[in-house]
Formats: C-alpha cells, sequence, structure tokens
RNA sequence: GCCGGGGUGGUGAAAUGGCAGACACAGAGGACUUAAAAUCCUCUGGAGCGCAAGCUCCGUGCGGGUUCGAGUCCCGCCUCCGGCACCA
C-alpha cells in the first residue's frame, strides 16, 4: 500500500479486475434464498447522471452487496426504459434519430454506474426499445386484447394545428397551444386503444392493504382509483316517454329535494331533449366547453355556468317537474355524465343554483345547531321534508332509498370509480408497434404470435405527421399486410404503444432476459419474483405503479405466474436538490456530475457522502462540501489500515473492552444497514475508527481490523478490496461473508443509570449487570 | 379547499417516552512547517457564575395537556414542502 490514499490508483485498477473476474454474474444455483431488488429503470437522457440520481442507486448497490454478503443469491440488474415521448422528444430537439442517441446514452449511464462501482449484472441487461424486447410487449398487449382488456373507442384529444400534433393536458393554456398563442387548440375525435384498467379497480384497491409501500403512494393510489358508493338512479323526461336520466348520486337520502338536472355537455342526450327556443344558447355553450381546458373547467374557483336545454325530468320521489340543464361543472367521464341538482346539500350544485336562479330546498336537518343560512349542509343529519325518509338519520336513509329504488325499478346501489381506464394508443413513431391488422372482411384481427415481432420500421423523418395519425401510416410497406385470418389485404394499425406499456412487465423479464421463447422463463420468475425490494421516485405514483400492477394481476389471472403483486416492498429515494434549493437541471445551470466527483475525490468517497448526507428517502440539498469529509475518513482508515499491511496481522486477542466495542459496532452497523439507515451506519463506523485510531495496533487484533473492512466493503467497495488483498487475502472481499456479532460479547458489563427529579438531571450512577 | 410529510445548533443531521445535539461539515485556537497545503490535537447550542476543576438556568416552530420524566404521546394553532383538486 502506498503511504497515501489515492482512488484513481486504485479505483479503475479494481473495477478492472471485478471485470475480469466477473465477480458480479447472479448466481445460477437456486440453492440458496434469493434477493431481487431493482430500481426502476431509467430513460436514458442525454444529460446523463447527475449526483443527484446517485441516490437512487449508491443506496441500492450497498443494499445488493449486503445482501450477498450475508448470504443472499442476489439479483440486481439494469436496463432502458427507451421506447416512449421523452427519448422521442429529446432525438427530435437535437436533430437526431432515437435509434441513435438511445443506445449512445444509455452506453453512457452504463458507464457513469460503472465509474461509480455499482455491482450491476450487465450480462442481463435489457433495453425496451429493441424487438427482441417488444416482441413480448406486444405479446402481452394481445393477452389483455383475447381477454377483452384492450379495446377500442372513440375518445377525444387535444389538437393545435400549428404543432401539427396532439397536446397534452398541461400544454393548453387558456385555450391556446403553449408553443403558440395565436392558436386556439381544439378536440379532436380519435379511435383509440383503450386497456380496461377499471375492470381491476377494487382489486388494485384491496391490495393495497397486504403490501409494504410508503404510505402517500398507497394513498395517492387510494385518491386515483377513488371509489365512491352511492346508488344510480333514473328519472324519466318529461314528454319523451322513451328517455330518462340516469345518474349517479354518493347521497340519495337527499333524493327529494332534487330541484334540478345537469347533464355534461358532451352528453348524448343533451342533442336529443333540447328544445328548438333553447338550442341556439345550448350549441354556444357546448362549443364554448370544448375549447376550454380541462385545467379551466376543473377549477375550482371559476364560477358556475350552464343553460337551461328547455327540457325537464319528473322527480319520482317529490313529483316535481324539474329543469334540465346543461353546465361544465359537470364531467361526462365521470358516473354517467349527469347529477341530480341537491342545491341544499351539496355546495357545488348550491352554488349553481344560486347563480341560475333556482330553488333550494333544505332536506337535511343538522342533529344539532341550524342550517347555514349562506350555503349548502353537506353533513350528515336526519331527513326532512323528504317523504318517508323524515326524521330517517342519513345513514338509515340511504339505505332506504336503495331498497325503495330496487323494489320500484327506479336504481340501485351502486359503486362508482374515478380511475378511467388507460388511453393507451400514441399517434408518434418512437414506440412499440401496436400488434393488430385491420381486415375488410374479418374485422380487427390481432397478429398472430409466430408474426411477432411487429417491427418497427426505420424512418428518417419521424416528425409527428399533422394527420392526428402516427408517422408510421405514411410507410406503405409497413401499412399494407395480408389478414393472418383470410389472407386478404389488410393494414396494420399504425399508432404505438405508450411507454408505459413497456415498463409493465420488465421485472419478468431481467429473470431470464435472454429468453427466446416465451416473454420469460417460468422456473425463472417463479424463483426469483416478486421483487423483494424496488425503489424509485414517488412521481411514478399513479402511473407506471399500477399499470404494473394490474397487468400483474392478469398475469396472474392467465395464469403465467404465480402472484399478484410485483412489487410487495417498494421504498421512494428522497430527491436530491441543487445547491440552491432548486432542481437540478442543465439548463439551471446547477448539474453537478459524478463524473466531476469522482475525479476530485473518487468513487469511494463520493458514494460515501450519497450515503451519509441524510436518511436516504428523505429530501435534502446538494453540498459538495461534505464529500471532503468522506474522503478524509477514507484516508484516516486508510492510515490505520496500512499499520497492519505493513507489520502483518496481530496475532494476539485484543482485551475484552475493546472486543466489546468490535461486536457493538458489528451489531450496530449490521441492524442499520439492513434497515437501510446508511447515514447512521456510517457514522457507527467512524465512531469505531476513533475509537481504534487510539489504540496500539496489538490492541486490536486481527478480527478487530478485518471486520471493519468487510463492513466498509459494501459502501466503499475499491477501497475495501485493496485493504483485503494488502491484508494478504488472495480473493476478492466481495466475495466474502458479512462479519458476524456475538450479542454476549457484545452486552454492556456496566450501565450508567440516570438520576432524575422532577425530569431533572441530579445523578448518574454505573452500575454492573450479572451475566 | 382536501389529504400526506416535515419544522432540532452557523450547516447536513442523531436520539425503543429516560443524559437533546451522536457522527460530520463549517468556524476558532494550537502542533508540525521557512511558509502554505495536507495531517494531527483542543474547543465549538444560548445566557450567566467561577481564579479554577467546574456550576446554574434556558433550549427541539407556537400554546395547552398526559407523565416521576415529552424532540418523541394527546388537543389546538403557525409555517414549509409535496400530492390531489367541481369526481356528484
Amino acid at each position: 500500500m502506498d503511504e497515501r490514499y489515492d482512488p484513481k490508483q486504485i479505483e479503475p485498477k479494481w473495477q478492472k479486475q471485478w471485470e475480469l473476474e466477473n465477480l458480479y454474474l447472479t448466481p445460477e444455483s437456486r440453492a440458496r434464498p434469493k434477493y431481487y431488488l431493482l430500481e426502476m429503470f431509467p430513460y436514458p437522457s442525454g444529460e446523463g447522471l447527475s449526483v443527484g440520481h446517485l441516490r437512487n442507486y449508491v443506496p441500492c448497490d450497498v443494499t445488493g452487496r449486503f445482501k450477498r454478503m450475508t448470504g443472499y443469491n442476489v439479483l440486481h440488474p439494469m436496463g432502458w426504459d427507451a421506447f416512449g415521448l421523452p427519448a422521442e422528444n429529446e432525438a427530435l430537439l437535437k436533430k437526431l434519430h432515437p435509434k441513435e442517441t438511445v443506445p449512445r446514452y444509455a452506453a453512457n449511464y452504463k458507464r457513469q454506474l460503472k465509474l461509480v462501482g455499482c455491482a450491476y449484472d450487465w450480462s442481463h441487461e435489457i433495453n425496451s426499445s429493441l424487438p427482441e424486447y417488444y416482441k413480448w410487449t406486444q405479446w402481452f398487449f394481445l393477452l389483455l386484447f383475447r381477454r377483452g382488456l384492450a379495446y377500442r373507442a372513440v375518445g377525444s384529444q387535444w389538437w393545435c394545428d400549428k404543432c401539427r400534433s396532439v397536446l397534452a393536458n398541461e400544454q393548453v393554456i387558456d385555450g391556446r397551444c403553449w408553443r403558440h398563442s395565436d392558436t386556439p387548440v381544439s378536440k379532436k375525435d380519435l379511435e383509440q386503444w383503450y386497456i380496461k384498467i377499471t375492470a381491476y379497480a377494487d382489486r388494485l384497491l384491496n391490495d393495497l392493504e397486504s403490501i409494504d409501500w410508503p404510505a402517500p403512494i398507497k394513498l395517492m393510489q387510494r385518491n386515483w382509483i377513488g371509489r365512491s358508493e352511492g346508488a344510480e338512479l333514473s328519472f324519466p323526461v318529461v314528454g319523451q316517454s322513451d328517455k330518462e336520466i340516469r345518474f349517479f348520486t354518493t347521497r340519495p337520502d337527499t333524493v327529494f329535494g332534487v330541484s334540478f338536472m345537469v347533464l355534461a355537455p358532451e352528453h348524448p342526450l343533451v342533442a336529443e331533449i333540447t328544445t328548438p327556443a333553447q338550442r341556439a344558447a345550448v350549441d354556444r355553450y357546448v362549443a364554448a366547453a370544448r375549447r376550454e381546458s380541462e385545467i379551466e373547467r376543473l377549477s375550482t374557483t371559476k364560477e358556475k355556468t350552464g343553460v337551461f336545454t328547455g327540457a325537464f325530468a319528473k322527480n319520482l320521489f317529490s313529483g316535481q317537474q324539474i329543469p334540465i340543464w346543461i353546465a361544465d361543472y359537470v364531467l361526462v367521464t365521470y358516473g354517467t355524465g349527469a347529477i341530480m341538482g341537491a342545491p341544499g346539500q351539496d355546495q357545488r350544485d348550491y352554488e349553481f343554483a344560486k347563480k341560475s336562479d333556482l330553488p333550494i330546498p333544505r332536506v337535511t336537518a343538522p342533529i344539532d345547531g341550524s342550517l347555514p343560512e349562506d350555503r349548502a349542509f353537506t353533513d350528515y343529519g336526519v331527513g326532512l321534508n323528504s317523504g318517508f325518509l323524515d326524521g330517517l338519520k342519513t345513514a338509515d336513509a340511504i339505505r332506504a332509498v336503495c331498497t325503495y329504488a330496487v323494489e320500484n325499478k327506479l336504481g340501485r346501489a351502486t359503486v362508482t370509480y374515478r380511475m378511467r381506464d388507460w388511453n393507451i394508443s400514441r399517434q408518434r413513431y418512437w414506440g412499440c408497434p401496436i400488434p393488430i391488422v385491420y381486415c375488410e372482411r374479418d374485422g380487427v384481427v390481432p397478429v398472430p404470435e409466430a408474426q411477432l415481432p411487429v417491427e418497427l420500421p426505420d424512418m428518417l423523418d419521424y416528425q409527428p405527421s399533422g394527420t392526428g395519425r402516427s408517422p408510421l401510416a405514411n410507410v406503405s410497406e409497413f401499412v399494407n399486410t395480408t389478414c393472418p385470418k383470410c389472407g386478404g389485404p389488410a393494414q396494420r394499425e399504425t399508432d404505438t404503444l405508450d411507454g408505459f406499456a413497456c415498463s409493465c412487465w420488465y421485472f419478468l423479464r431481467f429473470a431470464s432476459p435472454h429468453y427466446s421463447r416465451a416473454a420469460f422463463e417460468r422456473a425463472a420468475v417463479d424463483y426469483w419474483l416478486p421483487v423483494d425490494l424496488y425503489v424509485g421516485g414517488a412521481e411514478h405514483a399513479v402511473m407506471h405503479l399500477l399499470y404494473a400492477r394490474m397487468w400483474t394481476k392478469v398475469m396472474f389471472d392467465a395464469e403465467i405466474i404465480g402472484f399478484q403483486e410485483p412489487f410487495p416492498r417498494l421504498r421512494n429515494q428522497g430527491v436530491i436538490g441543487a445547491a440552491d434549493g432548486q432542481r437540478m437541471s442543465k439548463s439551471k445551470g446547477n448539474v453537478v456530475t459524478p463524473d466531476a466527483m469522482v475525479e476530485k475525490y473518487g468513487a469511494d468517497a463520493l458514494r460515501l457522502w450519497e450515503l451519509f448526507m441524510g436518511p436516504f428517502d428523505e429530501p435534502t440539498n446538494w453540498n459538495e462540501d461534505g464529500v471532503v469529509g468522506s474522503a478524509r475518513y477514507l484516508g484516516r482508515v486508510w492510515t490505520l489500515v496500512r499499520k497492519y499491511a505493513e507489520a502483518g496481522l496481530p496475532a494476539g486477542a485484543p482485551s475484552a473492552l475493546t472486543n466489546r466495542k468490535i461486536h457493538q459496532t458489528i451489531r450496530t452497523v449490521t441492524d442499520h444497514v439492513d434497515r437501510m439507515r446508511f447515514n447512521t451506519a456510517l457514522a457507527a463506523l467512524m465512531e469505531q475508527l476513533n475509537y481504534l485510531a487510539r489504540l496500539k495496533p496489538e490492541e486490536i487484533g486481527s478480527f478487530g481490523i478485518e471486520s471493519y473492512v468487510l463492513m466498509l466493503a459494501p459502501m466503499a467497495p475499491h477501497i475495501a478490496e485493496e485493504f483485503w488483498r494488502a491484508l494478504g487475502h488472495a480473493e476478492s472481499i466481495h466475495r466474502e461473508a458479512w462479519p458476524s456479532f456475538d450479542a454476549n460479547l457484545a452486552r454492556d458489563e456496566v450501565v450508567t443509570v440516570v438520576v432524575q427529579v422532577n425530569g431533572k438531571l441530579r445523578d448518574k450512577l454505573e452500575v454492573g449487570i450479572d451475566a
């Protein structure tokens, strides 16, 4: 060992050696317990990794190495979420092709991950944009299709004529395109593919109970699914006996107080019931509503507007004729797209009634106190002016109405969800082609498995076309094909799948990444899955994490896997902001790269600081000063270990006191690493160094020094390897077992007992403990 | 507005209801050095007292409460950060 610690001398050396030794290959044997550790696979961006991204990768690397040392077969793979809009948009911006940028950026990520010493098994690397991968994404889509869970329907999208493209909701501001403020957006009805995730709503909700996830993520999924219990009822349209308005309500007990009905402007009945006198006003309102952005429309501060259709419905409970209005506070996509107006008990209906001069009957009385004068009474109470519900408590009244409705064929108790089916079609180039063919004779025909993958054709100009169809529609060799059923002429589907389809099953692929006969090898999946620890950002709470759970349940139902939850244990890493407290981004010029930090301090010092700066699941801001401390610490360990490397390990045993301290430290570090409390695990190691550095070499003993180096190995793999070899070992430290401690030896013989009087410290006593 | 999660020294942060501030960063002083860097040693929450070893009081966003004892548990606020937001 050199006199001074110089990471540049040792880190590249050992990285090369580990690669030569194939140190990080996933074990073939399935004799030992398994541990499948997975980070959400990244989309490789041209910006490369920042020190912020390492907040995820470094702690996971430590966990993987720790699990390996404690006797597990570890699967810890890495791959690239390479298909989808982010990759395409970045390539478009740089006027390059994604098939060229994706491998380049992925190679850069891989280089950076190796640079900081992450122990991935690169023989398991996957890339979702390669045909060998997306062949099976297509296969899964067809599985959903066969099971009736993928269907086509007309949906409306925001459209900008200048962009010649569909826009996301967030890109529509004041009804205009974000890039072209002079261009109002319109809605375009396109036939889209949907995944029927709503069919799994209850299971997705109930199974949250069984998984170990951060509470906020579970809550976000619960809210997103948005289960509401209530009743679906219907009232006939006066004078048109064949028409009725079906509506959902969570407060059927207030039905006697319904003084009007409201339809969403897009509701199909609007055109049929509007009277000639009202038609012009209604058409104007509907057109305006279509132009409005979703954001404006859902604004709670907006005044509630609406228009009378001229038609009436009959309230079958109160017997009254009530006017039918349209208003944009009613959403066509929720419930039945129609509501009963109960303004006495619903604040939104109250505001609408005030604005539109509609009556406000009060049908729920507060149990104590009095009715508010200037707003609705929305709490539960007691029925009032409500026929057979008078005097009934709200909960009982709800049941009574549901029973009455069933008996009189007016409706029933039901459940509604906020979650909607997943529109999976994208009119973009860089995605997985949808394996469907349209034949004049046979209609919608799935591409047979033998013909998969439907390959994405090479296109030089892959700009979004502006026709409402993907650029693939312009490639006639792609579009024109033969029908797999009848052999006649047919056209391929030209939309591609949303990028989130790729991440619905990639965790299965990692178990047998090169298997060619199916999406995965069943035995490999049975052994490795489900994922034991899944780590990623909280931003995926209701997209990837919900979609992947749903696909997993579909696979379970299809009996191709044996578990229902892909990620029984999930953790979110805390985001690292830039030193200025803002998000790290190239445009803000505040990105700190691992490359710069490794160059300056070494990979091990960078790793330690990532672990030490705070609890790994809490957000914090980057502060380079701390890396200095980590590097200084490693230098101090170097000085200590070097003594033994020079003079040889001491033969004698450490004193009882020192021995106890050694066992106590192993106990603490083991416990903290196991619980992912890396900051305090490292603090315990630093404390132990401060203790050991004060002793003479012969007072420590070989166990004290070797166990210390072993505990350092997962966190600082390079320097630990250097130490291990310098201490005379021929094999890599990364094949060694984690040191174990003796609980008896670790037990204190004396305890300090604190004497408090009225909570104030008054005295301390040292008391011996009998063995 | 609703739902989460936070608030502890100059900074990052520790603390099964039991010695608040471990471990670090920054800072101050000292050793080594011609000098600097590096390294090592000492001090480092606030106020006060003492020649000194040391001692006293205050202190975990604010106000209450439970308890022998509260950063930790309960109630009511303030504030910051996320998420959701007309879902009938």
